[in-house]
RNA sequence: GGAGGGGUACCAAAGUGGCCAAAUGGGGCGGACUGUAAAUCCGUUGCGUAAUGCUUCGUAGGUUCGAAUCCUACCCCCUCCA
């Protein structure tokens, strides 16, 4: 059951030995999870790490919550965003508060325990730093990909980003931890935990690794800068038509990380998939429902599940369409579409109806000169998923 | 401290006096096909009721009939040597 999903557990007799001793003892395993406060929302590659904490808590242990307010001024080095704005303490203060609230609508919200990294790193002085840094060697840094890459290409590695995985790795020493979770992506950072802490004379913890769930475009993980998310937040419908949006391969994969079903059932539908007796469109549906269930409740995924049949299988229109208020009358059709957001520049919106991507009540319009009367009830679309009623 | 390379549109990357509102690729947007999937194809991607129009190529000046392209100063980034 621990290891359903999981991608990898470094070293799984220890986990076993862990968890062993916890029943025994009944003394519960102390979790940690490190989040970055850069951005305030989680989406569902964040809650394949979540469900399985959750799963643990299940069972009893707790789990530290870390605010990576500390950690979050330098960023992890991903090679890609070498440049990262500075948080102020508000951001981040403000940042945190909805994350946790969001967390918790995964997490055992009594087996949480949110910490901030600034309260022990901030206080380090210098010289503790350098003793920290001592126990590694530039080699054993550059044995991280992303270093060991940048440092082939001859692209700059900064010294301050050798101190993430450091720092990552005492939030494990300060808190005892025994179990620490992250995406493939943060291995080096897990098992430099374990480390620092047979270096402080601790019992180093297993690193428990997920697989990186990939974004709506098939490809890139799944991630807030890139734009491929589905934020666990996001209204109902939005979240049931991305559900609906993801590329069909990777069905399998989202049904295992994210779905609650059995693994029987998983099974089953794995190889419905497979051999194409059920097709991919309602196993998103399928999926989709359920996911819209779990974070926003059963009536919103009903309404979702209507709309979404309403607008794309049968071409209508979405039950609720933003409102805008107009002055009614006749106007440049060019303009209305500016005026009503569609469109951010007459040349834009200008494009759109040449290409033929308006209509008005419905109806193409594809004469860039004409004019629209708009009156109250007026609907504007663009393209086939942006609609706007006009009320007067 | 020394030497060299570079800053071009959302991103990457060409262009080095007029043919440049700026090649090409990615991304985005619109259309076709579909299942709001993928793949594919077509169109489009500064502003502008469009005009031999306006503003864009790190910043500020200058040369020129004319500059992204030449000159000067400044800012920023990177690499190598020490």
């Amino acid at each position: 059951m621990i290891q359903r999903g999981t991608a990898e557990i470094v070293p799984i007799e220890d986990l076993v030995h862990k968890l062993r001793r916890s029943v025994a003892t009944g003394q519960p395993l102390r979790l940690k999870l490190g989040m970055d406060p850069s951005s305030p929302d989680i989406h569902l590659g964040h809650t394949v790490v979540l469900q399985k904490i959750r799963q643990l808590q299940d069972l009893g242990h707790i789990c530290h919550l870390i605010i990576g307010d500390f950690t979050g001024r330098i960023g992890d080095p991903t090679g890609k965003s070498e440049t990262r704005r500075q948080l102020t303490a508000e951001e981040v203060h403000e940042n945190a508060r909805t994350y946790v609230q969001q967390v918790l609508k995964v997490l055992h919200p009594d087996r949480t325990e949110i910490v901030r990294n600034a309260d022990w790193l901030a206080p380090l002085t210098f010289s503790d730093v350098v003793r920290l840094a001592s126990v590694l060697t530039v080699a054993r840094m550059l044995e991280r990909e992303d270093f060991q890459k940048r440092f082939q290409e001859n692209r700059p590695i900064h010294i301050h980003e050798f101190f993430y995985p450091l720092m990552q790795a005492y939030d494990s020493v300060h808190l005892h931890t025994d179990i620490e979770f992250g995406g493939t992506d943060q291995k080096f950072n897990l098992l430099m935990g374990r480390t620092l802490q047979k270096e402080f004379g601790q019992e180093p913890q297993v690193a428990v690794m997920m697989p990186i769930l990939e974004g709506l475009d098939g490809v890139q993980k799944m991630s807030k800068s890139l734009g491929n998310y589905i934020g666990i937040d996001e209204p109902p419908k939005e979240m049931w038509g991305k559900v609906m949006s993801i590329p069909d391969d990777l069905m399998p994969k989202y049904f295992e990380l994210l779905s609650g079903v059995s693994v029987e059932e998983l099974r089953h539908i794995q190889a419905g998939l497979r051999d194409g007796s059920l097709h991919p469109r309602d196993a998103k549906m399928r999926l989709a429902k359920e996911l819209v269930t779990r974070f926003l409740g059963a009536e919103a995924a009903a309404e979702a599940e209507t709309n979404w049949k309403a607008v794309f299988q049968q071409g209508g229109l979405p039950q609720d369409i933003p409102e805008v208020r107009i002055q009614p009358g006749p106007r440049w059709l060019v303009k209305a579409l500016v005026e009503l957001g569609l469109a951010t520049s007459n040349s834009e919106a200008r494009r759109a109806i040449e290409q033929g991507g308006v209509r008005v009540n419905g109806e193409r319009v594809a004469d860039v000169n004409a004019e629209v009367d708009l009156r109250d009830g007026t609907v504007l679309q663009v393209g086939k998923r942006r609609f706007v009623r006009c009320r007067a």
